[in-house]
DNA sequence: CTGAAAGCGCTTACAG
DNA sequence: CTGAAAGCGCTTACAG
């Protein structure tokens, strides 16, 4: 902290008025002087922020807000936060935001009422100077009314129909997992998804992932039988039900490809539980790279969460500041495949029978 | 969203002025009949609301905050939010908060550089009605700083001097882990620790759990060497890094307490690269019961992190809104021991030998 | 029960 | 370069 002054007065209790008695100018050239818009001679300068440090002065953001129109804050919204990738990803937008001195305010909608909620409420509105969506399933309805709000918008980990966005390409990933599996030899590759528990709050990317394994299998003439496309909830506990369902099914599959890490985990979980090895028995492939995906030894593809996240600020940063020439674009990051130790080619022979 | 009113027009771009003439009232009336304070006739009231539903008009924050000296907003400041803790703690003080239709400001400084640009800028001040400091490693300086703010503040993971909070007992939770080892049989037990990368940035969770360590060996007559007290960084990479240094050690221990569970994740990765068996070479115990845990048959000792965020909030609110009739306290979560496949007796005869 | 007025604490044209 | 003044959009005593 600081020195030697104002100790015990109690930070931000002074108001502009007060900087600009001790300083011996006017409250306007105390805004301009910390600020650092509009001219002001350097030694009037010095003696505003001295007074300024003197009393501890912070300028009200409230009223700053109000007055200028600039709130110098973004509403950050999220579906989760407990997993991972949502994790990362607003820990990636914090750490641009911060530096920028800009203060994050934060909308953890977990389910479709407390979504419904929040848009009939719009806490939103001018209070932020711009929003940054992550993954959020949203209506046509939802997505009209952030637009209606008239400030920047990036969408995070899905793409939104004419906003700037920054993802990866689901699909894509999903091919590279599944064609992993194949090229290993694998034709009995199973889907592990996650489900909303709300109707109406699933994942684009979910969908995309699906998608990628479907046209991987297709491309190699494997038409899976519906019976291989298995769901749970978000979060690791789903991913072991899905398994689970697995498990209990006529004829086992010889390879998982669960839509992301956490899943893969429950997977894992319910196979070693079910006395079967991995990969002999049955080789399971992820998606993220999750913190955890190196300890359970975990081939996946990787993502990266916190780039995108700080990539999105940037973006919006860039638009906020209006030093952006460039327009509005998609940015894609790339993923990669990571070999570990759950995945190898079937076994030869018989198929494995399920010790459940 | 709403019905059909106002489509394409904005929200939130109407003013009080205008609800007030499409009411035909005063802006004073619109205020009293929005926000329920004051007394307004139910007829007029009911006609302001309409108004205010066909123009969806939303109150400016900022000017309502500015007038009224309440923002409705609370700030929350975290070292991390991809720790497991931290994210459920959060999650828990959304939850509570959304609820009560207040927003929160979400803070997170995750090494001393961020803490203190934070202190300089003090970007709370006259922005929050409250603040939940979680696990903050803050010294002096900034406790008082936090306090001449003025306004309640709960901790929540760590007591601080004076402040109500709420956590778990964590000498007492590392008792319950340290004994179930010894219980077991074990004598060669080893600690392992996160440590920060900037110094007076550690953790006082950290410290109590050392002490709780320190404390059962010793009330067992186990003096443990100090080399058997191995520290990592934060995270699973770090308990993995430290367990590497316990196999390189000259005599391995039986058994290793991990100060929280993703440490011990790190130090079960660790353990099998050596080849070594789990529990039959080395026991390992962590603490807060991890949604990892289970899946990787962790024996640890478990702690509600999404109830310690909620509680911390309820607390909060109940202050702001004056309905605190009860003195600030602190809350003691409960902790419990969830024995599960990484702990058993040491195997008799002779130590094991690292094999690398 | 309702309104006119002052005020919350800033910023920013507008003059000079 | 600097200041006086208006205004941002509300809320809340104060009258009536």
């Amino acid at each position: 902290m600081d020195s030697d002054v104002d100790r015990g007065s109690g930070t931000g209790r002074s108001r502009i008025a007060d900087v600009a008695a001790l300083a011996g100018v006017s409250p306007a050239t105390v805004s301009r002087s910390l600020s650092g818009q509009g001219n002001v001679s350097a030694q009037t300068r010095e003696r505003v922020r001295d007074a300024a440090r003197r009393l501890s002065y912070v300028p009200s953001p409230l009223a700053s807000g109000l007055a200028s129109g600039r709130t110098r804050t973004i509403g950050v919204v999220v579906p989760f936060l407990t997993r991972w990738y949502f994790g990362s990803v607003v820990s990636g937008v914090t750490r641009v935001m911060e530096a920028a001195g800009y203060d994050v305010l934060l909308y953890h909608l977990g389910s479709a009422a407390d979504r419904d909620r929040f848009f009939a409420r719009m806490p939103l509105a001018r209070r932020v100077d711009g929003v940054l969506s992550l993954c959020m399933p949203l209506t046509e309805d939802h997505t009209l009314a952030l637009r209606a709000l008239d400030i920047p918008l990036v969408s995070v980990g899905s793409r939104m129909a004419g906003l700037p966005s920054v993802c990866i390409d689901d699909v894509a990933a999903a091919h590279a997992a599944v064609n992993h599996l194949i090229n290993l030899g694998h034709e009995n590759i199973a889907f592990v998804g996650g489900i909303p528990d709300d109707p109406g709050f699933g994942f684009v990317s979910s969908e995309l992932r699906l998608r990628g394994y479907r046209s991987a299998m297709g491309a190699a003439g494997l038409a899976p039988p519906s019976a291989l496309e298995v769901f749970g909830r978000y979060g690791i506990d789903g991913g072991a039900t899905a398994m689970a369902r697995l498990l209990s099914g006529a004829r086992l599959p010889t390879a998982v490809f669960a839509e992301y890490d956490e899943l893969a985990f429950g997977a894992l979980w319910s196979l070693r539980r079910a006395g079967l090895a991995i990969p002999q028995d049955v080789s399971v492939v992820g998606l993220d790279d999750h913190e955890m995906a190196e300890v359970l030894d975990l081939t996946t593809v990787g993502q990266d969460a916190a780039s995108q996240g700080s990539l999105a600020a940037t973006m919006l940063l860039e638009t906020l500041d209006g030093r952006s020439d460039t327009p509005p674009t998609d940015i894609v990051l790339p993923t990669e495949l990571r070999v570990r130790g759950t995945t190898a080619p079937p076994r030869r022979g018989v198929g494995v029978v399920p010790s459940t």
